[in-house]
DNA sequence: AAACAATAGTTGACCAGTTAGCTGTTGTCA
DNA sequence: TGACAACAGCTAACTGGTCAACTATTGTTT
């Protein structure tokens, strides 16, 4: 226990409104559901013994089907840099859910597949996923997250 | 190479995997935009040496004033658990930033206190931050962001 | 052909989030 | 008083994002 001063300060502080103008406030905003976001779907996938991250990688793998894809490809695809996906996929390889081959027509490329395993633990992941998103947005109607997304990406196109 | 505009990416995404609902797709551009506005917030902080993590636990210290804080009441005030708390003030301390003592009360805890070399860090960084979140959401009105708000309250209010 | 730049991918090092398990301290209760 | 649960904080190990530097291959230029 703290002394009672500090206590009253620090419910001060708690209850105060920690945002100096709208702006800072729906940034923060995002950031903190994202977060929320983020955990909910790591516990949809938890049983399936993948991340989410390791998900969108899988994911985007059977979209490009038997033919492949090269690991800079899979990066451009996601938010995300190089080393990152290099290191990802080297998790995926090692739970045999994913295949690498160096490339024949060009042998810097590295073409990454999708496994039948993968593919299969893709299928049994997908429903899960489908329900959670759908209960996940609360009681905004269609209208509202037609909205959400027009503001997201006037967010995304600013400076 | 590619130009890295957001709305490019998005589009990007929008034609590889196409959404199954317009939860998804809000659900989807939250993450999406929450990764552009961290990415952001780290470069203005860039030149100040310290991540948008630092500054939070920073800012909180600052809030606590020179009666400090626990460790553990800091992670309370972030989205983060007590192990990532314990490293990020850790380097804080390292940099001279912060001060931690065991509590003499309580000799469990350890109290926090930012320095005056933080203080002033911290005064630097504001205005800029306060520059750069003004400017960050695009040309999104008031009311828009006051409709974001409030879905982004019901989506974490969601099961 | 030799030199050069560009490309594809990897590695190393750092910061960060998460879980599990640990030590030391405090309060409680028989 | 001694046993014990609860608590504060820490370490270890894993996944992950980022930057810088590196290897190997390819294309271009002279």
């Amino acid at each position: 226990m703290s002394s009672p001063a500090t206590s009253q300060l620090q419910d001060e502080i708690r209850q105060r409104v920690p945002f100096s103008s709208i702006e800072q406030e729906a940034l923060l905003g995002i950031l903190h559901t994202a977060d929320v976001i983020r955990r909910r779907t790591a516990k949809v996938l938890e049983p399936f013994g993948i991340t989410p991250q390791q998900y969108n990688v899988l994911r985007i793998l059977r979209g490009a089907g038997c033919a492949g894809l090269p690991t800079l490809d899979i990066a451009e695809r996601m938010i995300e840099q190089a080393p990152g996906i290099t290191r990802m996929i080297d998790r995926l390889e090692a739970k045999k859910l994913v295949s690498r081959e160096r490339g024949c027509d060009d042998r810097r490329q590295v073409v990454c597949r999708i496994s039948d395993a993968g593919q299969e633990l893709l299928n049994r992941a997908d429903e899960p996923l489908r329900v959670q998103s759908a209960s996940g947005v609360g009681n905004a109607t269609e209208s509202d997250l037609a909205a959400l997304v027009k503001v997201l990406d006037s967010i995304r196109a600013a400076s």
